[in-house]
DNA sequence: TATTGTTATACTCTATAACTATA
DNA sequence: TATAGTTATAGAGTATAACAATA
């Protein structure tokens, strides 16, 4: 049996462990048959803030823009985003999902969902509280 | 403001989140001066158990054998780690640290627990629940 | 001068497959 | 036959820097 030591009791430790094992077992579940991890969160950005920019995609989800534009070039070629110049501002481009990709969303949604009732299973009533720390943590670290 | 929907109720959203955020803080006050964060880990499970095999280091830190081999070799190179055949099995390696390395490990304990102090100070009394519950997620899910 | 987005490029992390040598 | 470890290689994800167009 492999021995921690100290590490057992450092949070920053255990949030890596959780959640790299966490996503193992969704890639497992979901078998990536549609998409890669990091486009979900894009899709799910650009749904709730339709006509978002690349730049304000970027800083939501926390990347570069460099690293935007072939996402975001992947997922209009997929057919899921709509990308189209701003009328305000003509630096600028407006994305939204299309018809096809509201729904391969839901579709990402229920398979992230199944991996979410599984994680609801393991921690119980405890659920709040657990999600309540983890926002804790994302807005005191920024 | 951007808006996230139904994804804010997700745990294995919120433990991706926290865990990034956590670890970008984390690398801007380390600075990586020192050590990239995979090896942290590797570090560390070669100090609580002294005379491991590769195999062995790869099985604790969920990672291929192939990508043991480079991260020990580097390990090695920078004197932190001694590596010398077993004396049982001569396929296998035994990896144990040089005083360098324990010291090393020290100093990074060090940034980390002033990294995880952060997190403490975050989390407040609920420390315990926290981790308790991450732990639960990483045996639940293995 | 600053910002939006693209491109070129490079680096890190990771795994698969084929291999050698031992067991 | 199975396991420990190496090598070659490839893919995904990311960022930095230089750039053009526009603000």
């Amino acid at each position: 049996m492999i021995k921690l030591g100290e590490l057992d009791e450092h949070i920053g430790f255990h949030l890596r462990l959780a959640q790299d094992i966490s996503f193992r077992a969704y890639a497992r579940q979901v078998g990536a048959p549609h998409l890669k991890p990091g486009r979900f969160s894009a899709m799910v950005v650009i749904k709730n803030n339709p006509g978002i920019s690349q730049i304000a995609l970027g800083r939501a989800i926390s990347r570069d823009k460099s690293t935007i534009t072939p996402m975001v070039r992947e997922l209009v070629n997929l057919g899921v985003v709509l990308r189209a110049p701003s009328a305000t501002d003509r630096r600028s481009m407006t994305l939204t999902l299309t018809s096809a990709g509201e729904s391969m969303l839901d579709d990402l949604a229920r398979a992230a969902e199944a991996h979410d009732r599984r994680l609801d299973e393991v921690v119980g009533d405890q659920k709040g509280v657990l999600i309540e720390l983890l926002k804790r943590i994302e807005d005191a670290l920024v």
